[in-house]
DNA sequence: CCAATTTGTGCAACAATATAACATTTCATC
DNA sequence: GATGAAATGTTATATTGTTGCACAAATTGG
């Protein structure tokens, strides 16, 4: 399994995750032959900022409020999906918010753990609920294209009532 | 595993599903104790017409229409949100949409096979998934509350091009 | 049965999320 | 620099979901 849950309940320097992530993204983006415009790298950047999953919205007025001028929803939209469709971050259903990819390259089926309070979002890559998703999609003769698993709950900290 | 794919992918008798599921409604309220009004009947009923994830607003046309009179969203949204409570039926994050539950009241954790094509939404239970994700959020000490485990995909019959 | 209370519905406005359509600019390449 | 493709700007609109309050209907407790 490979997770981020460690860090995701727990203070860390959050811009040390930025600055790994952009710097993954650039990687990436010369590897696929596309550009990483500024906006994009802000929308980005102010994902990893938040280090929780943000709403399209809220994401455009802080870019908004970061870059002194007014940015659309088309615009951010855009970039999301640009990200998206790259896998540097993800698009979270049940709270139609985005959270960036904590590894993206590596092929992954993702368990999200999404806390009802804090709003935390661990990514869990786990082989046996992949498994055992592909066997079911197989028995019913499905063909996966993509998976959204999203567990809604407690995170560790909230549990325990900090 | 409990499935419906089989009869989720093929043409059958949908009044006998609906008279089905209204029945077991109906029994699942008494034991509550909740009242299955007019509406929140009809809005079952049209959920079990459709046969496949339905939009709220798609919802509230057709309801409109059946029943001579405008249906207004807090109405159609208050039903669904009863119905949701008592498991009649689930809400599809990734499509914004209501579909019946084939099994309501058996505890079990969901899988949906959602066709990218024909809109199909086949429920599966399955343990291997479920304990997964148990043991998944037991090592994170994450508590769970909900879960939603979507695939999107192509069914059997589309994927065949039929 | 009646009053009190809870529960459900009608209605108007609005909030939040996302996209369409088309003009304009920027960029890579020739 | 001219050209075509990719990205962005801009306006408007579509889709999904909620709030708040007034009214009605059902339930409960005398």
């Amino acid at each position: 399994m490979i997770t981020n849950s460690r860090v995701a309940y727990q203070q860390h320097d959050h811009l040390r995750c930025q600055n790994a992530a952009l710097q993954q993204a650039r990687t990436l983006c010369v590897r696929e032959k596309v550009r990483l415009t500024p906006i994009r790298e802000a929308v980005l950047c102010m994902i990893w900022q938040s280090h929780r999953p943000l709403g399209a919205y809220k994401l455009i007025d802080q870019l908004s409020e970061a870059g002194g001028k007014r940015m659309l929803p088309p615009t951010v939209y855009r970039a999301l999906d640009f990200l998206l469709g790259l896998g540097l971050i993800h698009r979270i259903a049940t709270l139609n918010a985005f959270i960036g990819c904590p590894f993206p390259g590596s092929p992954h089926s993702d368990v999200f753990l999404v806390c009802r309070l804090c709003g935390s979002a661990a990514e869990c890559s786990v082989d046996t609920v992949n498994s055992a998703i592909v066997a079911t999609a197989q028995r019913a003769g499905f063909q996966i294209e993509s998976q959204a698993v999203e567990v809604t709950g407690l995170c560790p900290l909230c549990r325990d009532g900090s």
